[in-house]
DNA sequence: TCCTTTTTTGGTGATATTGCCAAATATCTA
DNA sequence: TAGATATTTGGCAATATCACCAAAAAAGGA
């Protein structure tokens, strides 16, 4: 391949493998609608389980099983409380790398009439 | 169930279901090593698909795919110069918002540097 | 202990994603 | 026009993800 950059040049843009793929899969984590949903809910203050299955409206395992994917990711943490188990967000900080993408989906979103501001910092 | 939280407080609590998808389609495109190393790229300069090709180390096809997904998600943009396609990123936002979720990888390779410390002292 | 409630786990079928190959397309140059 | 290079597209097999159901755990109260 005859391309525009040198191998050396590649090096040196090329970012750390490992904090690549771990960045990716913490983004994978948040990459659904649900889980992404539970990571804004608990964003506000912490929730049990059965508060985020109603707010979620799906199956109490599967509510569970993305509780479980989120902690694996080491985004929420666990504390159990009597027959209730709280989840709550072990870093405000993904609140905020969310919030930094809205300006990318402000386009998409100008077709919907009823629509919550996108851009306040 | 019998829960923490009323209804009304729920769906107060409840963010704005469109942009959580949105945010969640976003957040799932970037969630691929391969992807998010095309994005940190892109992040320093624009690169054509065989200069990204030599980084990844894939398929040329692989990536041009990724391309499209990332094109697709409204995250790059597309130009072309003779034979070759030029991909850039079409907001700073996305290599901020990932940069935040720094804390939360940091936490890990602490955690994996401690492993390693433990197991050979 | 038995019963109830909450949460997790195991299993399953449906669907989606991924990466490679081969072929097609696009563009430049001889 | 033919050939070379760069990129995209179609197809396919392997794998992963998802949501539900049923059952098991975990914990509290009668």
């Amino acid at each position: 391949m005859d391309c525009s950059v040198t191998k050396s040049e590649m090096l040196n843009e090329m970012p750390n493998k490992d904090c690549i793929c771990e960045l990716a899969e913490l983004l994978k984590t948040l990459g659904h609608s649900s889980r992404l949903m539970i990571v804004e809910a608990l964003g506000k203050k912490s929730y049990c389980v059965c508060d985020l299955t109603a707010m979620i409206g799906a199956d109490t395992s599967t509510v569970s099983k993305h509780l479980s994917l989120l902690k694996a990711a080491g985004i929420v943490r666990r504390e159990k409380q009597g027959t209730h188990v709280y989840y709550s967000l072990t870093c405000p900080c993904v609140i905020d790398a969310v919030a930094q993408l809205k300006p990318l989906i402000k386009e998409k979103l100008q077709h919907y009439s009823h629509m919550i501001e996108v851009s306040n910092p």
